[in-house]
DNA sequence: TATGAATGAGCATTCATTCAT
DNA sequence: GATGAATGAATGCTCATTCAT
């Protein structure tokens, strides 16, 4: 017989309180940018109250920042797990666009974060030490899969591989980020699977293209 | 006798007030985003008073609505005056791109207020009436140019105008609005001349592969 | 016949709200210090709302600040009506402790003040432009006094009018100050006028003896 | 075998804790009176946690009135240790003045507690059982020298001494709780040595005056 | 048309205090 | 005896907005 069985309701729970409250930030921050988003409606939505928000985190702008350091610290994890290593240089630099992509439709969030940021010119981004010192790994990536190309004589030669990166990325990005005013001045509803589809794959032939054009 | 006398001072400039205070609203919604700026300092800036802003616009809603016609009245107007029909097809491409480029490094309160908006999933935008029919023409100029140039052999066929519209503005938007994270993860900053030329270069080289690559 | 009625209820009248939130502050930080006063009560009993303290004051601080400088100009006002001329050493002296005496009684948000600012070490007292400069009148008063008297052969010579005019006021202000500890400790009330008046001729009995008493 | 091994650190000092989290709310009560002081504060110049203090005293109030206490207990055995046995009643009278003096400018926040404690009308004081009932021995020390000196035909006789006593014990206050306020409208510091020194001389022959004068 | 005065609702933040371990 | 976690009720202050002149 148990004499103490499991509450139903945990009281105390330290890991995810925090936990919540940062999920909580993350969404709100998100949907309405820093200064948009309420500390009681982030509270709310983490089921906790508003002081343990400052109990864990200091104050609203600290919370932001722990938000985007969260966000980037699973952004590093996802890219770690990719693996392009059995594929050939135009299937690689394929595969990698393709999961961009998909990571920017499938967190919504991260680009609302992301815009909200390059609003305040990234101030908040360099107030982080643990972010002001993070250098993305996959350009590197980048790069051994540009050289394999150019080495098989597939691709040209003297590519700038933080370039291609940004407009690789950029190819995606714009269109999640800007599919609200790109609907409303042309009609276009790039959330919309097929058209989607469309553009992504001009995107990936266009890639294909420069990479195999000639100097 | 003067039981009256007229003041020194009356400053009646209706028209002027009106598009000072615009003005103003412009610049602090761009770099505060719609919550983040604040009626006081937009009169401020607009050497008014917060009641004016009531006066002529109603709301700050309403503000930031006129904020936004008056964004896009100036781009239309813009875009209205870039002649490229003497330009033969891979020109006039390249010219227009580049123009549109320009624009967004010219105008940055622009990204601000498109990034804005898009927070907002263009709410409104959809509740301004003028904005809401406007289709910008320029996919027009762009659909003509590749008919034009697969007409003449130069070009693969069976482009969707759109798509490769938005595809070409995307390339310089992403560089431009998200410079500030872009530096913040990989130490480049897209705001030097020389590193802006590098991408741009690179962007035109690759719309070009593309619109010559075989289907 | 009036078309227009006086209205019972003024509803602008700038100068008096002003008044009323001072009047208001001044008794909510003599009863209860600046950190124990709240802005909603003063803004309650000023009858009017905390946002007209921020308006016209700029914060709860300065608003103490400003409190501290009203007294202080009422103080002075009062200092500089009392007319000595036409009395003996003796009685100058005396009429002015006595009138001294009786301004600490009749000001009991006076002594509420002074203890605060004190307990703050005088700190914003000394963020007073207005109040840093200002030397109080009376100890020339006093010198003079004590100059006459001198001369006459009433008085002792080489007194220090400052000296001499603290400790006067002291007798006064320690026993309206420190009535509640006083009462508390020995049982007696100086509140009781009986008890005041006793004490009270000591005191003027002890400035007289030493006034007259030889070097 | 260990299965529990001893903590490394295990500091319970019960009576330790107590007397650190008293000192602590002295020193803050004293700086920034009742509702100023903050319990967190307290708990952390006390080396302690805020938990602590409720489970010693109950409350902040309640600590509050122990503070109280405490600074009498310690006043109590200060003045009991005070032996004028063996002088003169003019002696006497002068080295009770001087010692009372002394205590409170080497006790200064003693007068930060006391003039708090004024501020609220001496409510807390009355609140406690022990010290409402204290009466200082000390104004029956003030008593036997007033007689001695008056049987002697050194004093005059018919002086209250409990007048005195308060009106001796002014002199000193007065000039160490308002040095503040003093010093801003006056310029003098009585915080210095030499002036203190100059104005304490005068109130011993104040009071030596009157105690000599014909009634 | 223009402006100082006024307001209520809401904001981020802090407080003394209590709970669970 | 001691401590980290949790909370509700303020608290000072700001916001967009409106009133009266």
């Amino acid at each position: 017989m148990d004499s103490k069985p499991p509450k139903l309701v945990v009281k105390r729970d330290p890991e995810g309180t925090r936990r919540r409250i940062l999920e909580a930030a993350k969404s709100q921050f998100a949907k309405f940018g820093l200064a948009g988003a309420r500390t009681d409606a982030i509270s709310e939505v983490a089921g906790s109250n508003e002081r343990m928000l400052y109990y864990y985190f200091g104050s609203k702008e600290l919370l932001y920042v722990a938000v985007l350091e969260s966000m980037y610290a699973d952004y590093a994890q996802k890219e770690s797990e990719l693996d392009l290593s059995g594929l050939q240089p135009r299937e690689a630099m394929a595969a990698l666009a393709t999961s961009i992509w998909a990571h920017l439709w499938d967190n919504p969030e991260w680009i609302g974060l992301i815009n909200n940021e390059n609003l305040h010119q990234g101030r908040y981004l360099k107030s982080s030490e643990k972010l002001s010192e993070t250098i993305s790994p996959v350009v590197e990536v980048v790069r051994s899969i540009l050289t394999r190309g150019a080495d098989a004589g597939q691709f040209r030669s003297g590519i700038d591989p933080l370039d291609f990166y940004v407009t690789l990325v950029g190819m995606g990005y714009y269109i999640a980020s800007n599919r609200f005013t790109i609907n409303a001045f042309t009609g276009r509803d790039y959330a919309h699977w097929s058209d989607r589809q469309n553009i992504s794959e001009m995107h990936l032939e266009m890639l294909d293209a420069y990479l195999r054009s000639a100097t």
